[in-house]
RNA sequence: GGCGGCAUAGCCAAGUGGUAAGGCAGAGGACUGCAAAUCCUUUAUUCGACGGUUCAAAUCCGUCUGCCGCCUCCA
């Protein structure tokens, strides 16, 4: 039984979405300004896992995100680039498109753009000031705080409360401090047209808009960054649910923020690094194993050593694979049936699932998840050398079986276990190089002239691809020192 | 000032009433001509401090200390 942290009741709760079977899931995405960062690389991972999790218990989703492609400051940035704002925003959409690729996220089913929504928003915003929701002051629509009896329930905050220590310089023409725009006047050729002049939306409403317009006036799940639990999402839904009367989201998921030395990274402090920066040095798995190492709704402190560490304990798990990978494409042999071990790997292999979607149910504690994984592949690892690489039939349907699940769990993670594979079968030209040279060495092993053998070894260590002599033969892979430093 | 969160081994990190997952680093072993890599084994009488509730607490309550987030654009 799924039970999922909500923000709204600060408690978690049995999941049960509106409408049985369907999950209808929106999540906030990024202002399309500038490359994206780790920060918003956790976001979209951990709702990629979420989403992957609600697909394995049999639900269907509907995934919906956003790009937000209009505001001041994407116009400041476009100037600076000196293109239009549309082609900035464009370029900077497609850029988290191939962000994500590398991170093996899912994109959504649907990135719904402001700029495209504008009739939407028009109308959202319309009705609100018909129902006194709202009010115009000189081109500018205010939402009234105090017209919207439950007013920060999200946040867990009174109107009173944040009026204490309000930090925001308070605009002339709103009638509360508090009150926040759905509508912003804006210079005449910069705007849409709308029955209070020209502007633009406010922050708040598209999300609201958009959402409402794909999903109807309720849906399950709104995602999204602690950050955006006030006022982002506190306004979202009085906005919403004074439009509608209606329930706006029934479950409320935040995301912990990425830190670096403890202070959480941010566009407008300069503390981040971007995805591209950080792939430059890691693959998409290994910033993805190390983001999904914490609970999703801890902050989390990045650092270069933590990825190198997460590399480390990426590696037992992928070996693992090609381990189990390999051996299954050997032959089948004879060996002695040992009816204990195998029996104790069948059941493992049950239990490791069950303890896998225990943990998932948690509240998608992906860290527990990963520490299952790490039990699961010392369960195979051990039942392999067990076997001395000679199986029977019995071990070979057990391993197989082992190999499925621990696939299963593994693409529930979006993890594949094979970047290292994917360096090595890069191109099929250095592939039989290697072999080539990895031959001569055999030769000059068995004539025991360790001298040539080290230096064939040495030398192919020099230019980056360390060989392993296992008992099956050497094998050799390109080592992570070479791959940073191509890049 | 208001609201909220966190504090678990050298480091990272699960665990929210029943006697401390997992990873990294360290130690030992297997394998090897030697390596490297890999694999196996092992590593907290104890959970920031002090009180309290309980047969039983890292887990609940109170006080204190330290760190962080939000209250302004943010994933």
């Amino acid at each position: 039984m799924l039970r999922v942290y909500n923000t709204l009741s600060r408690e978690k709760e049995v999941f049960e979405p509106v409408e049985e079977g369907l999950v209808k899931m929106y999540v906030c995405g990024l202002t399309v300004q500038n490359y994206s960062h780790i920060g918003h690389i956790r976001s979209a991972i951990n709702y990629d896992v979420i989403r992957r999790y609600l697909e394995y218990l049999g639900f269907e989703v509907q995934y919906i995100s956003n790009f937000t492609d209009i505001n001041e400051k994407i116009v400041l940035r476009a100037e600076e680039e000196g293109i239009t704002p549309e082609e900035l925003a464009d370029k900077y959409a497609k850029a988290f498109l191939e962000d994500i690729k590398e991170l093996n996220i899912r994109p959504a089913d649907m990135y719904l753009r402001v700029s495209e929504n504008i009739d939407e928003i028009i109308e959202m915003v319309q009705t609100l000031v018909e129902k006194g929701y709202a009010y115009e002051a000189d081109g500018n629509v205010y939402f009234s705080v105090e017209s919207f009896e439950d007013y920060g329930k999200l946040s867990g905050r009174t109107i009173e409360d944040m009026q204490a220590g309000a930090r925001i310089e308070v605009k002339e023409d709103k009638r509360h401090p508090m009150d926040f725009a759905l509508w912003k006047k804006v210079e005449p050729g910069k705007g849409w047209e709308s029955p209070w002049g020209e502007g633009w939306p406010g922050w708040h409403i598209e999300c609201s808009a958009m959402s409402m317009k794909r999903f109807g006036a309720t849906f399950d799940i709104h995602g999204g960054g602690t950050d955006l639990i006030f006022p982002h999402h506190e306004n979202e839904i009085a906005q919403s649910e004074a439009y509608s009367g209606k329930k706006f989201v029934k479950y409320w998921l935040h995301n912990g923020t990425v830190n670096l030395k403890g202070e959480k990274m941010s566009k407008s402090v300069g503390n981040f690094f971007t995805t591209r920066e950080v792939l430059k040095h890691f693959s998409g798995e290994i910033v993805r194993y190390f983001l999904l190492s914490r609970h999703y709704g801890s902050p989390i402190d990045f650092s270069f050593e933590q990825l190198e560490e997460a590399e480390t304990a990426y590696k037992r798990l992928s070996n693992t694979r090609k381990q189990l990978a390999g051996i299954l494409t050997g032959h089948i042999g004879n060996n002695q049936e040992n009816k204990e071990a195998n029996n104790k790997f069948s059941r493992a292999i049950k239990i490791r699932q069950e303890e896998f979607e225990e943990a998932m149910d948690d509240d998608f504690n992906t860290a527990r998840t990963i520490g299952v994984i790490h039990d699961f592949a010392g369960d195979i690892n051990r039942f392999i050398n067990r076997t001395g690489f000679e199986l029977n039939e019995k071990n070979f349907s057990l391993l197989n079986e082992a190999e499925e699940v621990f696939m299963l769990l593994a693409d529930v993670m979006g993890l594949e276990f094979s970047s290292a594979e994917n360096y090595a079968n890069d191109s099929e030209l250095l592939n039989s190089l290697v072999d080539i040279l990895l031959d001569l060495r055999e030769s000059a092993r068995e004539e025991k002239d360790w001298e040539k053998a080290d230096l064939i070894r040495d030398r192919l260590k020099e230019v980056g691809i360390v060989v392993k002599d296992t008992p099956r033969g050497p094998k050799w892979e390109i080592s992570s020192k070479l791959r940073d430093e191509e890049v």
